[in-house]
RNA sequence: GGCUCGGUAGCUCAGUCGGUAGAGCAGAGGACUGAAAAUCCUUGUGUCGGCGGUUCAAUUCCGUCCCGAGCCA
């Protein structure tokens, strides 16, 4: 559990970020850029890190991932849940094994910045503590749990809502397993951060595309994904009774699994995956939107020249 | 042509026993440190179909016209 401070002893190679909301084509802007210079793939998708899901999230094909050499995409066993945490342990390792250019594609933001910045040096929980917290939501109710972080950690609890249960769980964990605050956690890390932080020279593309064309592509992948078989591939993970798997928890998954229990037309399907994948990249932009490293690409821009020049210059822009 | 029921937010509708209106959905904005494709927060002014009348006051009552659905001719 020493990932937290790990740090790369890497060579400083160029790192050529593509990033933005899903079904964008960031997977084939990273794909000419990287046969271009050369260069290898690192995945930055939370979900394309997962085996046996490649039709449902929407993974580069094998054929695409023969062109260059394509890393952490597609490694992850079935039913193995994985942090972002983890991931940058994962991401770090390879970065150290590859000199020169590299290319990093993916939406997640969270997984982005965890392997940018790192995370807080914390230790996992133990399971008795996660279960005795799981127990008091079960008992005593959401509203006491908040009350008590609130008492605990009055910091934290005021920027997080009552209803955030997820956010309240993981703070009344840190403060019975580390006996600490989240508050006292964030304000002591910044030091910490400053020196797992990568340092090498960073070039931000971000693709985006207006709503209503984003929607029509998402309706698009949507029926292709069902050519390639999404109902095969989510079946056979209900089959090995999965449910509880991250990926399965996700857009696409989860309304496929309704399709497949027949509590849901064919036409809600289709329509709830559209809607929850908007609502997807929604949330994926507003993440992206506050960084303004961000060079976002407009038709007219030669990418391709653009990377060119900064692994020539080690300078973006 | 007659009768009936409707015409209120982008959609489906509620409501005001007369004091200019509110839900769901859709849409929009935002937060985010180990589940993140997750989790959560914020956000609804619209000639209440048109025109007249009654009234201090009408989207609400009355008349009339227009539009839609149904029934009868």
């Amino acid at each position: 559990m020493e990932n937290n401070k790990k740090t790369t002893k890497n060579h400083l190679s160029p790192l050529i970020f593509v990033v933005g909301p899903t079904a964008t084509g960031k997977s084939s802007v990273a794909l000419s850029i990287a046969e271009k210079l050369g260069a290898p793939i690192i995945n930055l998708d939370s979900l394309q890190i997962y085996k046996s899901v490649s039709i449902g999230t929407a993974m580069p094909t094998l054929e695409e991932r023969k062109r260059v050499p394509h890393y952490l995409f597609d490694y992850v066993d079935e039913g193995v849940n994985y942090t972002a945490g983890q991931f940058r342990s994962d991401a770090i390792d390879v970065l150290d094994k590859i000199q020169g250019p590299i290319v990093l594609v993916g939406g997640s933001g969270f997984y982005i910045r965890a392997l940018e910045k790192g995370m807080y040096s914390v230790k996992d929980i133990p399971k008795t503590i996660k279960d005795n917290i799981q127990n008091m939501f079960d008992t005593k109710g959401a509203g006491h749990c908040y009350e008590l972080l609130k008492d605990q950690d009055p910091e934290y609890a005021k920027k997080i809502s009552e209803n955030d249960h997820y956010r309240v769980q993981r703070g009344l964990e840190l403060i019975m397993s580390e006996n600490k605050t989240m508050a006292e956690i964030q304000k002591k890390s910044q030091a910490q951060l400053e020196t797992t932080k990568l340092k090498n020279p960073m070039m931000w593309l971000g693709l985006d595309v207006d709503r209503a064309e984003l929607k029509i592509r998402v309706q698009k992948r949507f029926d292709q994904m069902c050519e390639q078989g999404l109902k095969q591939e989510v079946k056979a993970l209900m089959d090995k009774d999965l449910y509880e798997w991250t990926p399965m928890k996700s857009v696409g998954f989860v309304e496929t699994t309704s399709f497949l229990n027949g509590e849901i037309t064919q036409d809600e399907w289709k329509q709830l995956v559209v809607k929850n994948t908007m609502y997807l990249a929604k949330r994926q932009r507003t993440w992206f939107k506050k960084d303004e490293r961000i060079q976002w690409l407009t038709k007219n821009d030669n990418f391709i020249e653009m990377a060119e020049a900064f692994v020539q210059n080690g300078q973006s822009r």
